[in-house]
DNA sequence: CATTGACTTTCCAATGTGGAAAATGATGAT
DNA sequence: ATCATCATTTTCCACATTGGAAAGTCAATG
């Protein structure tokens, strides 16, 4: 008897989800910039990042930029709703709250 | 350079945000239906309680009933509060997407 | 082709969550 | 009083997750 509904758990950890919502606020975002913003290592992003992309949510375009390459992230529409679909739900769990 | 805000711990895991919110629609909520509204065990239900009241955000009311003792589960002022607080954290965080 | 910069992967420690089972505490039965 | 029982609580463990450090990759110089 779970009436409860499940959270993504893709978007719910904190570093993913102030990820999506950083990303969402922007086209692109270099990911040194993402990396200092959630303040964490390179291979932690990494590792994020992988998990996102699997799911569809965030895709990685990489250019080179002055000489080196670099790597943007983009959240897909995919990843779009489901940050949106994640945030409804919690509204909807606490809407008494308000 | 953490400029992402950070959740609240004690609230944000999936069974503690789930049941804070249940909590928060109802006066009060017995042990038992509790533990099947989430789907977990008496024992993990026990555990996410005894975190909640440390940080004062439920209270356990005991009192007998058909003889047999149980117990009722209150969200406190502060951890309606929290909840308030941690929703429109979210809110804030994904605002753009809406 | 060695080097450097920008990630990525591997390895490992720390934490957190979950369940089963033993322990508690409060009754109710005998 | 003592025992059995029910409702939690605590202990013990297994497993998954997350994080950092360091080694590994790969492309673009020098």
């Amino acid at each position: 008897m779970t009436a409860v509904p499940q959270f993504d758990p893709v978007i719910h950890p904190p570093a993913r989800l102030q990820l999506a919502a950083a990303l969402s606020e922007v086209n692109d975002m270099e990911f040194g910039r993402a990396r200092d913003l959630l303040g964490v290592s390179d291979s932690v992003l990494s590792k994020h990042l992988a998990q996102m992309q699997e799911a569809g949510y965030v895709r990685l375009r990489k250019a080179p930029l002055g000489g080196r390459q670099r790597t943007w992230l983009v959240l897909t529409a995919q990843g779009r709703a489901a940050l949106k679909a994640h945030v409804r739900a919690l509204q909807d769990l606490a809407g008494i709250v308000g």
